[in-house]
Formats: C-alpha cells, sequence, structure tokens
RNA sequence: GGAGAGAUGGCCGAGUGGACGAAGGCGCACGCCUGGAGAGCGUGUGGGCGGCUUAGCUCCGUCCCGUGGGUUCGAAUCCCACUCUCUCCGCCA
C-alpha cells in the first residue's frame, strides 16, 4: 500500500506509475481515492468537535451528580449529540472502508532506474555469466531426460493429483533434497541468514500484508472450512513473521531464509510451459528475505540478488540477470532481477529466481516497523525477498546442462558431497 | 472434539461505569549525588488519525486496556460475537 499523504501530495506521480506498469492501470482510482481522502477528513473533523463537546459534557454530569444536583438537562442535550456522533462514526467507518479498497489495489511505485516498458520486451539484461554449454549431439529437454532415466515421472504424478504434479524418483528425488539442502548452507552459513521452518498454510491477513491479496486469490489453493490458504511462496509466511511489530534499529538487518513448499493454480497459463517440471501447481523453493532500514534497500536488493546468483555460480549453470520494467513488475515491487538460467534442451532462458525490493509498500500493509536508534517515530522498514533458488527448475537446469549423449548426467561437483558422492546420474 | 480459566502500557501487575490513557513495581533514558561505579533522590518514559501552523521533535483535538459490535449522556469496567493463550479429558503423527 502507498502512503496516503504522497498520493494527497503527488498524485501524478502516483498516476504516472500506474500508467507506466500498463495492465493493472486504473488512473481514475487515484481520483477516487482522493476525493474519499477529503470527504473523510472533513467528516473527521467534525465528528471530533462533537467528540470534544461530549467529553466536556461528561465531566460536567459527573460533576452535578457529585453534589447530588440534576443533570437532565445536559444528558438530554448530549443524547442528540451522541446520536449524531453515532451516525457520522459509521459514515467515517464506510469512506475509509472504501479508500483503503481502492488503496489496496494501487500498485508500488517502480524506482527511477527501473526501464519503462509494457512488457518483458522492454526488460533489460544486466548481465550474463558463463557460457551455454557445447554439446556434440542434439541436447533434450530435461523431461525427455528424466523419462529417460525414470526419475520423473509424469503420468503418476497425474495419476495422483492432476496435471502438473509430478512424482520424483530415485536421483531426482535424492537430487531435489540435496539442492536444498545446498542452498540452505550457503545462505545460513556464508550469507549471514537465519534459517526458518514456517507454516505452510497462512491466514488472509497474512497474504493481504504482502500484496498478494486481495487482488490475486484466483491463483491460491484456499482451505474455506479453515480460513487458510496454501502458501504461493515462503515470502508470505516470512515477511509476516514481523507482522505489527516495531523492530529496534540495531536489529535491521534481519535476514530469513526458509525451504518451503509451494502452491500455485497457475490460473490462466494454460498451454504454458505444459511439459515437464518448470511449472508446477506444487514446488520446492528456497526463498530469502530481508528486513532493512529504508536507506540502503536497493544496496540490498543488490546483494540479495548476488547472494541467489551465488548458488548458480558453484553449481556451473549459465544464467543472466534481467532487471523487469514497469510493464512487466510485480505489484508490490519497486525493481525486480530476475535471474534467467539457460535451459539447455529447450534453448532458451527461463527464470529461476526474482529478486525484488518492495520498499515500504509490504512493511506499510504489514505494519513492519523500526524504531529510529536517534529516537523519534517508528518508520516502516523496507522488505526484499528473493529466491535463491527455485528447486524443480534447478533440477530441471542441472539435466539439460549436464546431460551426456548417452542419456546420462553429470552430478555438479558442488552438489556431489550432498548426493552421498553420487557423480553420475544413469 | 468436550470442560474450564484468562487476554490491561517494553515487562509484571491493580482497576471503581464518569479524575492529562490508567495505581504500584520492574526495566529504560536523562539529571543530581560519587574519584568512578552501585545504591539513593528527581524527572521523563506508547501508538494511530486529524487540525492549525506549514514543519511544534515540550501546540490543539480525537481514538486506542485481544478484535468487532451493542447498552449508556458517558465503558478497560455491563451485554453479545469472534480470535488467541493456558489447564484438564478424549483422539492422534
Amino acid at each position: 500500500m502507498l502512503d496516503i499523504k504522497l498520493i494527497r501530495d503527488e498524485p501524478d506521480i502516483v498516476k504516472q506509475a500506474i500508467l507506466d506498469r500498463g495492465k493493472d492501470a486504473d488512473v481514475t482510482d487515484v481520483d477516487g481515492i482522493l476525493e474519499l481522502d477529503s470527504r473523510r477528513r472533513a467528516i473527521l473533523v467534525e465528528v471530533e468537535e462533537l467528540k470534544r463537546q461530549r467529553n466536556v459534557a461528561g465531566e460536567e454530569i459527573a460533576a452535578l451528580k457529585k453534589k447530588g444536583e440534576d443533570a437532565g438537562q445536559i444528558v438530554e442535550r448530549m443524547r442528540e449529540i451522541s446520536e449524531r456522533i453515532k451516525e457520522m462514526d459509521a459514515e467515517v467507518r464506510e469512506v475509509e472502508a472504501r479508500r483503503t479498497e481502492l488503496m489496496m489495489d494501487i500498485p508500488n511505485i517502480p524506482q527511477e532506474s527501473v526501464p519503462v516498458g509494457p512488457d518483458e520486451s522492454a526488460n533489460e539484461e544486466v548481465r550474463t555469466w558463463g557460457k551455454p554449454p557445447r554439446f556434440t549431439f542434439e541436447p533434450r529437454p530435461h523431461w525427455e531426460i528424466g523419462e529417460a532415466l525414470d526419475i520423473l515421472d509424469f503420468k503418476r504424478g497425474a495419476k495422483i493429483a492432476s496435471a502438473r504434479f509430478t512424482l520424483l524418483k530415485g536421483a531426482a528425488a535424492l537430487m531435489e533434497r540435496a539442492l536444498i539442502n545446498f542452498m540452505l548452507d550457503i545462505h545460513t552459513k556464508e550469507h549471514g541468514y537465519t534459517e526458518v521452518f514456517p507454516p505452510i498454510l497462512a491466514n488472509q491477513e497474512s497474504f493481504e500484508g504482502v500484496g498478494q491479496l486481495p487482488k490475486f486469490g484466483d491463483d491460491m489453493y484456499w482451505c474455506r472450512d479453515d480460513n487458510l490458504i496454501l502458501i504461493t511462496t515462503a515470502e508470505v509466511p516470512v515477511t509476516n513473521i514481523h507482522r505489527g511489530e516495531v523492530l529496534a534499529e540495531e536489529e535491521l538487518p534481519r535476514k530469513y531464509v526458509a525451504y518451503t513448499p509451494c502452491f500455485r493454480r497457475e490460473a490462466g497459463t494454460y498451454g504454458k510451459d505444459v511439459r515437464g517440471i518448470i511449472r508446477q501447481h506444487q514446488f520446492n523453493k528456497v526463498e530469502m528475505v530481508k528486513f532493512v532500514h529504508p536507506d540502503v534497500s536497493l544496496d540490498e536488493l543488490e546483494s540479495l540478488t548476488a547472494n541467489a546468483e551465488e548458488v548458480l555460480k558453484r553449481l556451473g549453470i549459465h544464467y543472466r540477470v534481467v532487471c523487469l520494467s514497469t510493464g512487466d513488475l510485480g505489484f508490490a515491487s519497486s525493481k525486480c532481477y530476475d535471474l534467467e538460467v539457460w535451459m539447455a534442451g529447450a534453448g532458451e532462458f527461463k527464470e529461476i529466481s526474482s529478486c525484488s525490493c518492495f520498499t515500504d509498500f509490504q512493511a506499510r500493509r504489514a505494519n513492519i516497523r523500526f524504531k529510529p536508534a536517534s529516537g523519534g517515530k517508528p518508520r516502516f522498514v523496507h522488505t526484499l525477498n528473493g529466491s535463491g533458488l527455485a528447486i524443480g527448475r534447478t533440477v530441471a537446469a542441472i539435466l539439460e546442462s549436464n546431460q551426456l549423449d548417452d542419456g546420462r548426467v553429470v552430478v555438479p561437483t558442488a552438489l556431489q558431497p550432498y548426493m552421498g558422492g553420487m557423480t553420475l546420474i544413469e
């Protein structure tokens, strides 16, 4: 959520941001908010004056009664005022609710350094690492490799659950587990993150706190009987660790890393990535989340991205870093780098991590603040998060990058200790 | 799932329908005291919204005692619903 003061003072900046983002655009909402906001304040001034009168009268009544005198007249007068207050309070509540509703749908303001453009075609490649592997044969996509090795079983995954669920067997299951440990170890032991294992179901407030509700409920699995939702990413529970809290400035930055399964209905992606394990309803992910001081959030985005990149470097997988354009930027994000890994079999780059700075957008929704060390009022922290990395896609990338002409797959050296010394999948 | 208890300021803890947001204590901050520290003494110690002024960090108002409603001229205090925590029983990885 944006600061109402920003919308008041700089409505044109907000409108421009909405236009730059393209698709969610409805600039008239800003005017609607401004109107409701001034209505709200006008009523507030009036009703607070009435409340003041009520408080004064209350003291008078108490004093009169103490003296044993009759306060009937004042009471009678106050009865009317109270009635009026009740009406106006309800009005304020209603106006406020409508204002908040509109505000919840306004996306974050992109950073100035974010390229302006309508969609992913305007994204900017920031850097690349490594080179695409060369083959003396036609490299195959991971689903062919996986089925041939009998480690990816799509048919049975579908039988057990539905399409876009995959049964991992043998070396694939082992690699999945190994990658989780491998990544967690890097981030906890070398990058200074604290490991957490959060609830995999979260309530509605938690989803609202990170900006996934009310807008994107269609993509979630709801347990309606219990009013809980399967998390779409660890960002949801981990960011909400500090919902409603005031941290000490000295506690910043707070850095967490979590492995969790993630669940997405992938509504509206029919026909996209239908083969393989790129787009699944259930997938594993290691996620980094940071709570930082507002002054350093963009630096923290760079280091967060570097932390994610480190995993790919250790695994020796070719990738590039892309700065998303305004049109491709997530709703809550002010700046975002995607790490795209080279899928040797498919011959294209695929997103494997998304590292975002949300400035105070999530913190305002989730009410996460810090107390400045120099004193003064609490301020909103800035939040960031990034995958480090999506596990399934990493498996796919390894299978495709490290395949041999006979169908076997070389286990990356760095991962071998995590797979019981296995060097080759055959 | 059944039965019961409870939710007050950073923490502990009192609280009557009407007294700067609330006794007391702890903690914390500043000051005094001290050669220094401690003790002691003194002062202070939350947040949201809004107004004025256009920035007072020591202005004014309003709201906040789990959350949301209700009763009342007035509610932390009475009523209702919900949420959470704790104890016991049952079931269970």
